[in-house]
RNA sequence: GCCCCCGUAGCUCAGUAGGAUAGAGCAACGGUUUCCUAAACCGUAGGCCACAGGUUCGAAUCCUGUCGGGGGUACCA
């Protein structure tokens, strides 16, 4: 996606190629980035080395041609939007904007009513994503934290793109975890009555369930001596019920929420597992062997053929998958992502397997696959681990951080990445770390329009940008410019760090511009332009905020 | 063994179809407040982009190999 001034610049070579080489420029071409550096003007384009093979001629030549056509363009165009242009380096061509050209994409931004970073790229097509989806049987992790928070920006994100975006939770209700899970609540129960039995081999050795064991026994009064089909019922139940619950209340304080839980037992109800079955039979996609039914995974860019079907009659954990999946499709979604750790990837591989070989379209399912969390405290990496009990939950997390230093630390690095989570620094930096310091950007644009005169802000496409001449304004308005290309970005290709950096370099070139430059002045005209710059700065501001889940706040 | 991800400043990390002199934050050091919130700003210092080859006008980025870290390679979920 390009941004406004970079389809202005791209018009601007295509036209001055068209008029060298009297020839459309090849798509291919037509390349343009911002600098980093003032001397090497707003924009550059490297299109004389990219031409140079066809062209049959060195860059430099090239450069020069175009060079001197788009001269003449400029020349003779009193309005166009490029000032001058600089031939330099092994045959860069360096474009250095008129103020009037950067002022225009603010007026843009202004005149725009969507929010603000919006798009429309999603054409309105349907995506469901699902994420977290871990078992009731133990409250969330900080690991599971950063999936419940990587896919609920992805989402938000999907939404400001266009997509019409349904959040997903897939759970597992039933079968041999949640026995276990009730049996390891059972001894817990019963150790209440001074009755000791052992907790399962692979049982739930955590805390968490004397909690819940206490509970139980205030609401039960009597001890339950064997752990038959009644107490299997029973434990059972009331362990899965609390846990769901702990695990919604465990979100909620994140601030991410489902459209639908999606229970796994339902599948095998509604006889989806069956259903499955004969559709990969019936087109050549499994073959018995031992006793069991394997996926010929392999043969479809799978990872290696995996068992579907246990020898004792029971579905693999990736039959049911598949099944899911299919279910999906059904549902009507025209794509749907997984957010998924690391750990599936031959999982992913083998569904791709399944769904390839019915024939599903290869782009219709998308895994976003993150690295694990470590968290780092006292210098020493914890490592953790559910069912021995070893772990910090993400409610310890959220209550001792809040809600908006969790999500920005998780969200901040790149999902495939490996994210050190630093406890001591997370709490000690508190008041000084990136996502305060954007927070309190967005605080000190409110305070400045709480103290303006309302008049005044009514409508900035009164507002005379011109006079925005500042070095600081100018750059501010292209940071603005791109944000919309963040979004896309940051959605489409699953990097929402991308969007946690861009309000981070944001609010940096707002705090600089605050420092040095005044809004609140005598000027009634300068002032008017400033704030209009800052309606723009604020709305970036927010919506990343808003994306990322934080609070924007009045004041702090 | 084979497959996937990662290796960039002391620490945590950005680096956008390969672009000109590699960037932030934190930590360190030194400055800034009669003025819109100093939860801020400015400056200094800090690097053989793990290593070795290759591709080309040009490589942190692409290819091959090596080393190091994580994950996978279950009739677990």
């Amino acid at each position: 996606m390009l941004t406004h001034l970079e389809t202005l610049i791209l018009g601007v070579i295509r036209s001055a190629y068209c008029r060298a080489f009297g020839d459309e420029p090849a798509a291919a071409f037509l390349e343009i980035r911002p600098t980093d550096r003032p001397e090497f003007g707003d924009y550059t384009s490297n299109i004389a080395m990219l031409a140079a093979s066809k062209l049959r001629a060195s860059p430099r030549d090239i450069g020069g041609r175009l060079h001197s056509a788009l001269t003449d363009q400029i020349e003779t165009d009193p309005s166009h939007p490029v000032a001058r242009v600089e031939l330099a380096g092994p045959g860069f061509l360096n474009l250095f904007l008129k103020p009037a050209a950067v002022q225009d994409a603010l007026k843009r931004i202004l005149a725009t009513s969507e929010p603000f970073g919006s798009s429309t790229l999603g054409e309105g097509k349907s995506i469901q994503i699902e994420f977290v989806s871990s078992n009731p049987t133990g409250p969330l992790t900080v690991g599971h934290g950063r999936q419940a928070v990587l896919g609920d920006v992805l989402a938000t994100l999907y939404g400001r793109i266009g997509y019409n975006v349904q959040r997903e939770y897939y759970f597992n209700d039933e079968g041999q975890q949640i026995d276990l899970l009730a049996e390891s609540l059972w001894v817990r129960y019963q150790e209440l009555y001074q009755d000791a039995h052992e907790i399962p081999e692979n049982g739930y050795q955590g805390d968490y369930l004397i909690e819940v064991a206490e509970e139980l026994k205030q609401n039960l009064a009597r001890p339950f001596p064997k752990f038959d089909d009644d107490a299997k019922a029973l434990f059972r139940r009331t362990a899965v019920d609390r846990m769901t619950h702990v695990i919604k209340r465990d979100l909620h304080e994140l601030g991410v929420f489902f459209d639908r839980w999606f229970s796994e037992a339902d599948l095998h109800k509604a006889g989806k597992i069956e259903q499955t079955l004969q559709l990969l039979t019936a087109n050549d996609g499994v073959y018995e062997q031992e006793g069991a039914i394997w996926l010929r995974s392999e043969a479809h860019g799978g990872a290696k053929d995996s068992v579907l079907i246990r020898s004792d009659g029971r579905p693999t954990y990736l039959m049911v998958d598949i099944a899911y999946h299919i279910d999906k499709h059904e549902r009507g979604f025209d794509y749907v992502l997984d957010v998924q750790g690391a750990d599936h990837h031959a999982e992913q591989t083998c569904v791709k397997a399944a769904l390839r070989l019915l024939g599903y379209p290869d782009g219709w399912l998308s895994y976003a696959v993150h690295q694990f969390v470590s968290l780092k405290e006292g210098g020493q990496i914890q490592k953790m681990s559910t069912r021995a009990g070893r772990f910090v939950t993400l409610h310890d997390l959220t209550q001792d951080l809040g809600k908006d230093v969790v999500r920005y630390f998780m969200i901040s690095r790149k999902p495939e990445a490996h994210l050190d989570f630093d406890l001591d620094l997370a709490r000690a930096e508190s008041s000084d770390n990136p996502s305060t310091y954007i927070q309190y950007a967005y605080t000190r644009i409110r305070s400045i329009f709480r103290k303006t005169d309302s008049s005044r802000i009514s409508d900035f496409n009164q507002a005379d940008l011109s006079l925005l001449a500042e070095l600081e304004e100018l750059n501010l308005i292209k940071m603005l410019d791109q944000f919309p290309q963040v979004v896309a970005h940051a959605a489409l290709d699953f990097a929402p760090h991308a969007l946690a950096e861009y309000g981070l370099n944001l609010s940096r070139a707002f705090h600089a511009y605050y420092d040095k430059h005044r809004v609140l002045i005598d000027d009634t005209a300068l002032q008017t332009a400033r704030l209009a710059l800052l309606a723009a700065i604020q709305g970036a501001l927010g919506e990343c905020l808003d994306i990322l889940g934080m609070d924007a706040p009045e004041e702090m």
